[in-house]
DNA sequence: CGATTACAGATTGTTGACAATCTACAAACT
DNA sequence: AGTTTGTAGATTGTCAACAATCTGTAATCG
């Protein structure tokens, strides 16, 4: 057999083996959370998604069990599960614990940054720039989403990457319960971004800490300002 | 009806409505997790634990995925769940993040605190005390595990309590592993306790989180030390 | 004699059915 | 008329059976 079709067919037999229905249920329903197809409140009933998925109520269940430990969903015995609603003190915890994070992921960044890491933080930004001059929301806000993640994943400490995307999503959450009441700010934070980047590439370890730190705060106040309004 | 009999038929009601089976299952089975009567590697076998526990296979399956999800377990498909196992790199992810955490706490802390709390730690720290001059490593740990969740709880951010203690369980899976290896170290760290315990009584912020964070990093040390020998 | 294949038993993945609970609406009462 | 009670429908919680997969053993082949 030849190699493409080998790694094709292995990859297929890999998918099988560790995707089981509950997984995909999983994931199909926190595609759908996370990109506001199913709003904070929304109830989520069994029966309807098991047929609109096509498969029985158990996987429905199990997965539900899954997402309510990753705080993306809240269950009532006997009344059903609903898409998790943040409140907005639930947001300032959230943003707390995330900028304690941040300020971690900046000092141990800053010891461990690899050159082609810091090229491609650069790219990030330079597209980023370009997003905020042309004042397109749409196109800064999935860049933003993936500077700060990329900053994470290179720490190269899954655990800090795992707590980081729960919190973040959990925001998102927030965002999207904010979103529906018209109040959301343009970021512009390209100098901050900018300002992080230099202070990973000199080694500063305690300076990007404290930068990303505040930068997360600064997120948070600017959220609530626009929420103010 | 009597108040007394009332609340506590009030009590029953709140337990029926709240309490799956589910949930009992998925808080039975990390008791046993944590207390060590299941070690990591051990399989869990679905019809086992359903029979043990009187229950069918359908809440075990359910509280499979919710422990899953909370780190405590791992799943295999077609093969089955099995306690996780920490190893030394994942511990030290974990010590990096919980450092973090902890820093965050005594920070906070120390902006927040208040006289009844800060009389409770030192209540600990005198039992503790006395546990350390008895040499008492059975007395010692759980009142060192009881004094940290305080100062968690205490910032009253339930977000970062509820990623703490996460972080918490997984070392204790580790502890727990290593234990079996016969290696532990009795926590020689009465000293540092007083220090952060003071510095949060002062106020002094960034002195509390950078002794909380030296302190956990200190307590991966020791583990580590432990283990070489 | 060692390696491979075929089979049987056991375990997990999934499904559908039954029991318990809740919600909404209508009838009865004050 | 407004409130309460009772009932029917729908939804969730639980269970048991069926299908698919894995594990270990024995028989077969080189």
């Amino acid at each position: 057999m030849a190699p493409a079709s080998a790694s094709a067919s292995s990859a297929a037999i890999e998918l099988l083996q560790s995707h089981s229905l509950t997984t995909l249920v999983q994931r199909e329903l926190e595609r759908r959370i996370l990109a506001g197809e199913l709003e904070p409140g929304a109830k989520l009933a069994e029966e309807d998604i098991a047929s609109d998925l096509n498969v029985s109520r158990g996987p429905v269940r199990e997965a539900f069990r899954a997402l309510e430990q990753a705080g993306l969903v809240r269950t009532e015995k006997n009344r059903g599960v609903f898409v998790r609603q943040v409140s907005v003190d639930d947001a300032d915890e959230i943003y707390e614990v995330r900028a304690g994070l941040d300020e971690l992921i900046g000092r141990l960044l800053a010891l461990r940054i690899q050159p082609a890491q810091l090229a491609e933080l650069r790219e990030l930004l330079k597209k980023m720039q370009k997003a905020a001059r042309a004042k397109s929301v749409d196109a800064y806000y999935p860049l933003n989403v993936r500077f700060h993640d990329r900053l994470a994943e290179f720490t190269g400490n899954r655990t800090l990457v795992a707590h980081y995307r729960r919190l973040v999503n959990e925001l998102h959450l927030y965002r999207r319960e904010t979103l529906a009441r018209g109040a959301d700010s343009f970021p512009i934070s390209t100098r901050e971004h900018s300002e992080i980047v230099d202070a990973l590439a000199r080694g500063e370890s305690d300076r990007a800490g404290k930068l990303m730190y505040e930068h997360a705060m600064e997120s948070r106040d600017r959220l609530h300002a626009a929420l103010e309004k």
